[in-house]
DNA sequence: GTGAAAGCGCTAACAC
DNA sequence: GTGTTAGCGCTTTCAC
């Protein structure tokens, strides 16, 4: 390995005025420059990042910690995060840390010591109380933590309102929620919503935990639709949870969107590739995760933030999981 | 921050003992032991990981260079990498190179300045000739490089006769092949284990370009079944692209399986989430992600692999997109 | 058994 | 402008 030494000798300056011109700081001489450039090229010199991470106590690495890469939702908030990082020139080490707390503690202790400069948690637990200072910079993304940690999440609670919306609007008179993890607060949100609009417009509606998952949907679902069969609405708390209920309704000879409209939350890509394709509430994935590493950046840069909570919008994606329904209609 | 010298004042001992007792090395006396685990406990001490790092020239930590993470081939990959690593106290780097070649060289730089111990590369393009020594261990995973590096991948060309073989037992006439990019090793040996049962068999076929894309497709299915209406079974290189074709023979008012099968390649969770769900070539992704990284582990630490190319059988799991014709049978 | 000292490769005072 | 020196926190010879 060569160092910043032999480049030194190798140019005839000190260590030092490497290191000047390395980090263009200070005042190095034109020629002084050339020379030392020309032996780095020559020595074909990179500079240990190791030995500057240590006395610099910067390793321009951050930390993302998700529960599990597996889940849909995360490789697009990943891919952002590790998008904005390389512009900046951070590389993202990755954690899965299954909503575990003391897998997440234990990550959040392991990526200090590597120094590294922020940690963006998306994680389900609230793992430690937010005045606990955790002694890295911090940002909560897509779960809400505390209030001295910024946080980007979407407009869940609008989200779970606007679906309930569309539902009625499009003539559903009998509404079921596949709702997501109890404790959850974008689970708890989306419910909230959803409750809001059915309770002030009077549908009938039933609430059951499906918790995100596919299996889970698909039995929840069978059961529901087996105790009420005039169920002819369902808001799933995911794309993947919609999938579910899709898979069960059809096993019961229900025609979806006809017999049942079904709609999902979270605007994954696979909701596209679904027959038919399914009608979601989309959250704005990647550029959540975009937002939530410029963030970071910016509390690693000692730069001012705005605000400490970022809500941004979902949509609504009208698909062919639901229709207006014409008999409805004068 | 606590040091190691801290922790020796508070001991009475030097830092020699104290580094000797954190990596249980050399002797140490019960008494000096059991000071310094007193010592490190009361000042809640955490050895620096750069520090060391920097003296050993070993971080602890591999890259994972993927093509890019939103591919729901390469979550389930990177978790089996990254639960691997975890077991063996290693963490994860995880860098999208969008099957750029100067990325992946970036990457690899940045990756050596850091002093990772290895890396896994899952890239879509030889980036560098394989006698080129890289300086760090490596192995590739779902990508053939190079003789001299040890290689992860299914049996993709068994897989690809496997396919054909099901359409052709199940009563199919006429099939298409939608294949992966050109050039790239494990969608060529899809395509020739297709070719050969088709070639034997007899069976009438077509062959076109759909890059593992699910727009692309969608787009070329459409076209295939207008010029050849009498496709009847369709193996489309990964489980997306068949997601793609399922929706354009939908959209042509051809039901699968009965006017058309289709039959994926991969084996992601997203094909059991369809309606119908997906028959496909199933590759044991989580397994060979895990022996990725196994075998890195091997590498980096001197322990000798029994082989560099190990090929793990693909399943053909079948569900509701294929059927066995019945008018065929006698 | 244990400590002093050197050094991993780099940066930043502080001289000159 | 540039070099010398100390030091980031750890590990490891080499004395004792």
């Amino acid at each position: 390995m060569t160092t910043i030494r032999d480049v030194a000798k190798h140019a005839n300056v000190s260590a030092a005025t490497v290191s000047r011109v390395l980090n263009k700081k200070g005042y190095v001489s034109k020629e002084a420059e050339e020379a030392v450039l020309t032996a780095i090229k020559e020595l074909n010199f990179r500079p240990n990042a190791v030995a500057r991470t240590l006395y610099n106590k910067s390793s321009r690495m951050i930390g993302l910690i998700v529960p599990d890469i597996t889940n849909p939702f995360f490789p697009e908030l990943a891919r952002a995060v590790e998008d904005v990082a390389l512009t900046y020139g951070y590389t993202v080490v990755l954690c899965n840390a299954d909503g575990n707390v003391e897998k997440e503690h234990n990550y959040i202790e392991a990526l200090k010591q590597k120094y590294v400069d922020g940690i963006i948690l998306t994680t389900n637990q609230l793992s430690f109380s937010d005045e606990e200072e955790v002694g890295v910079p911090m940002v909560a993304l897509d779960r809400i933590i505390g209030s001295k940690i910024p946080t980007v999440v979407s407009s869940n609670e609008e989200g779970g309102a606007a679906a309930a919306r569309h539902l009625i609007e499009n003539g559903c008179r009998f509404l079921a929620h596949l709702r997501g993890p109890k404790g959850l607060a974008t689970a708890e949100d989306r419910l909230s919503g959803f409750r809001k609009v059915v309770e002030q417009s009077g549908v009938a509606n039933v609430i059951v935990e499906a918790d995100f998952h596919f299996e889970k949907s698909e039995q929840v679902t069978a059961k529901l639709l087996e105790h009420h069969p005039t169920i002819d609405g369902i808001f799933a708390s995911s794309d993947v949870s919609a999938a579910g209920a899709i898979k069960a309704a059809t096993a019961m000879g229900k025609k979806v969107p006809d017999d049942l409209q079904v709609i999902g939350f979270d605007g994954i890509p696979f909701g596209e590739m679904l027959v038919p394709s399914l009608t979601t509430i989309a959250q704005p994935i990647y550029k959540m995760g975009a937002m939530a590493a410029r963030l970071l950046i910016k509390l690693i840069e000692n730069k001012p933030l705005e605000r400490f909570y970022y809500e941004l919008p979902t949509e609504l994606i009208k698909r062919q999981t639901t229709r207006r329904k014409e008999e409805n209609n004068e």
